[in-house]
DNA sequence: CTGAAAGCGCTAACAA
DNA sequence: TTGTTAGCGCTTTCAG
């Protein structure tokens, strides 16, 4: 096998503590013999055994990273963003990630079963529910947890964007240029964030006077075929197209919806105007450009990851943080005045 | 604390050592003990402490997961398609994937930081360059490893897609529409996967009759931005664009190649044709859908995760198997005969 | 400033 | 079939 610390110790007469010590850099040790036990240590090209270390002292340094449950997939562009942001601060600090199969809704144990003993220090969320009962399990086995994402319940951590402000501005936005009937695709129920959204929608129709139409707002699960298909029943039947611009709670949705309405003939934004929300980067990609309401995708993984770490680092409950980050609206792709107005 | 195994051995009045194999369904405990010890498990909610176990056995039921180095970024479509093949199987065999933050490039150092000593029981690896230094590294610490992609060390484990035969397939697509200048944005020098896309455009414009010319070999870095700003270059100075058709290496450069022809007013398919390479998921949400080298991406990590475990189980250089994955041609969205055809 | 010794929680010979 | 005894490789009191 490698070297170990008792063969480094034997090399420099000294005891394995005093080398555990001098490579921890412990100020307990004479500035020489940590020199020397330094350079022995490089010389050997030894490291410390990361297994046995964190065994010693029950800890892993390990994060586990809680990815969205199906329909929703780990390859969903806006979880991949936000993973880079995690992943980038995490390995800053010098911590893995471990990334377990969990799919909620089949009992507490799939989450135990990856994350509860010694696995990891902590645990990143996201998409908390309404009474989201993984919260008591985490607080329950003490464990250290962030969400991304807005939580109900008080006193947990969490970091999201301007979810209701967000959807306040694209629907004004579409006032703006003259839209008075306009759709909202809703996220999957039950998601706050999604009902975060669908309150700014309210909030931006009551304000100007619109009225809430419950025939416009329409139920997806903030997947792209979730946004095709409902669009898609929409089109049902030959009937004129019921509004004149769409509000999709995310960005996969809008695509998807935009692709049921050029299936049909319909062009996107002479025919109906669209935004999503999230701005992820493949909005960018399309002809024209995705207009949406821009989160900032990257930095929300960092600053989720930023305040797990905190919370380890300073103990427990100490740094248990909240944080609304702003978004805006971006591109002007999809977005004209309706038809009528032309 | 949690429970601990000593604890469940006092509980049932017998020896850790009976309890460690009850729980490992070890034959050689009398079927009735090995019930009690389980239940009595089960009722304490015991599990065992896997770091500690791991310690003991020397081994990790860890897999390091190794992504493209930069430009390419964790998020790119393609590694995170495949990296949700790798999960799914490892996953099944009770594996858990570690994502270190390695560059390769940076010295053996990065790497072995992460990789050396007990933190993970193989290694899956991307991109394998010409002489790749990670082989011998990977191989002097005797740890057992495979690549996506075909390597050009011999006796080393790869799964690939069939890189050089998709792209003949694509030429030979373009030229049967009637293009005869089509030119070739390349990946990153050094992969071997970019020289044999290269390779399979060279074999195919030859065969075809008609010259390689080196004016249309655009060198590419696999990203969206090289595909973009390659394609912009070769539209300074409004002089005539150089060809009517673009074989891509990756669909993300395919993007960004199509993204420049609009920006200049150049529409897809009608004034350039452009074929990509991968299929990722991304492409079918353009409008038209990216036409592509199809692989089958989930596919290629769940064979990339199967035959590191047959290593794994099997003991070292048992099973070491190399694969090459069919690919086809799909979609249609955005080819098109040459505009003096039509 | 340094060393001895007791674990961390589990596994695996080796005995019994 | 079960228990005893050493570790796995490192950290950390507690003495000195």
């Amino acid at each position: 096998m490698k070297i170990s610390m008792a063969e480094i110790a034997r090399q420099c007469g000294v005891s394995k503590a005093t080398v555990s010590r001098a490579l921890a850099d412990d100020p307990r040790v004479k500035p020489e013999t940590k020199e020397y036990i330094k350079e022995v240590a490089k010389r050997f090209n030894y490291e410390p055994h990361p297994i046995a270390s964190n065994l010693a002292r029950g800890r892993t340094k390990t994060i586990g990273v809680v990815f969205p449950a199906a329909p929703r997939t780990i390859a969903d562009p806006f979880f991949l963003e936000y993973l880079n942001g995690v992943s980038s601060i995490l390995f800053e600090h010098g911590y893995s990630m471990l990334l377990p199969q969990v799919s909620w809704g089949e009992g507490d144990s799939t989450m135990s079963q990856l994350l509860a003993p010694g696995r990891v220090d902590g645990v990143v969320l996201t998409e908390p529910r309404v009474d989201d009962g993984r919260i008591a399990f985490l607080q329950k086995n003490n464990m250290p947890f962030v969400f991304l994402g807005q939580t109900n319940v008080p006193g947990v951590a969490w970091v999201d964007g301007d979810n209701e402000g967000g959807a306040y501005l694209a629907v004004q936005e579409l006032y703006r240029l003259g839209h008075r009937r306009i759709a909202m695709i809703t996220g999957e129920r039950g998601l706050i964030a999604a009902q975060n959204r669908l309150r700014g929608y309210r909030r931006a129709l009551t304000e100007l006077g619109l009225p809430v139409n419950q025939d416009l707002i329409w139920a997806g699960d903030f997947t792209r075929e979730g946004g095709y298909h409902t669009v898609r029943n929409h089109l049902q039947g030959g009937a004129k197209f019921p509004a004149t611009a769409i509000f999709a709670s995310n960005d996969l949705m809008a695509i998807g919806a935009i692709q049921a309405l050029h299936e049909v003939g319909l062009q996107v934004p002479e025919d109906v105007s669209v935004i999503g929300f999230d701005g992820i980067e493949v909005g960018r990609y399309l002809s024209p450009p995705l207009t949406t309401v821009q989160q900032p995708i990257n930095e929300l993984g960092r600053e989720v990851a930023a305040v797990l770490l905190e919370q380890l680092e300073k103990g427990r409950r100490k740094g248990v943080r909240q944080a609304t980050l702003p978004v805006q609206l971006v591109n002007v792709g999809n977005t004209a005045a309706p038809p009528k107005f032309s």
